[in-house]
DNA sequence: ATATGTGCAAATGGTTTGCATCCTC
DNA sequence: GAGGATGCAAACCATTTGCACATAT
């Protein structure tokens, strides 16, 4: 299985014409074995919690936006903090709600958005084919009441 | 009409129970005058333009949040080294396309992007009618191409 | 009168970069 | 062997914060 995630990432690698240094591969590997969203500092975390010589933090940044530039990984604007990413699989389409307030995250997906999408694309000289997401930003009902609840208060 | 922004933005503080001080009004009623999406520096800029005591950077950027914390400014999460808002109007109800590579922005209204996302945002518990809209991020045509471009020379 | 807002300058924190060294191709 | 990759520490830069002073209500 780890052996199956390193030869992933070593096929990724080439195929990008990124040199495969292990560094690179171990850091790749670890990723592609990651589910859902992860920020630079998590998955530095990640790589270096395996037996393994640490991968110093210049090389995972320096890694994450070559990988982001390869279609690798695909940078998802959740917050406006930190970057976030995801590792680009075959067909998971999928949009992020978020809320503004709390952060909350929820991974959807829909066809309608999708083919929404793909027309607007066109429309305005986009490819949403490549590295393609969709974030919308909203507040969450929790917070909703919250904010209600206070505006209530102040009366 | 600097008049009718000045009591605009009287009115928008009141409503959100700001107080009123000569820096949030100044700001308030420039930024309302701004179309399309800006960065703190470029409010900044704009607002310290006119001839009138210059609005310090904590002031805005602490004004940028409470806006925002009210709904009064709307955070777009178009980039990710850098907040841009948006003033909130009452009926622009729209989303962006964002180039991933080149960072450009495309601004686009589009009823079958809002029905869904109405639709989600019950299904999954938010409220996308507070502070709501929707970031694509993709590839421009010219960008692909560009890609495409480099990705033929390497051979 | 009191709670709040403002300005300054220093601190923060995620991310990038210069440079000497190391490794892949 | 040569050009790209790595690690370290310092640099960056947008944003936040502590504190003394000013202002709105």
């Amino acid at each position: 299985m780890a052996r199956d995630r390193s030869e992933l990432a070593r096929d990724l690698l080439r195929g990008a014409r990124l040199r495969c240094t292990s560094q690179r591969v171990q850091v790749l590997a670890c990723l592609s074995g990651m589910t859902g969203h992860f920020g630079a500092e998590e998955a530095l975390a990640a790589v270096n919690m395996l037996p393994r010589p640490p991968v110093s933090r210049a090389t995972l940044y320096r890694l994450l936006n070559d990988l982001e530039q390869q279609g690798i990984l695909r940078r998802v604007l959740l917050s406006e903090n930190c970057s976030r990413y995801e590792f680009v699989g075959p067909q998971d389409r999928h949009c992020h709600l978020v809320c503004a307030s709390c952060g909350r995250v929820e991974e959807v997906r829909s066809t309608v958005l999708d083919q929404e999408l793909r027309h607007l694309g066109e429309k305005y000289g986009f490819s949403p084919d490549r590295a393609s997401l969709e974030v919308t930003v909203a507040s969450c009902n929790e917070c909703e009441r919250q904010r209600a609840r206070e505006l209530t208060n102040g009366d």
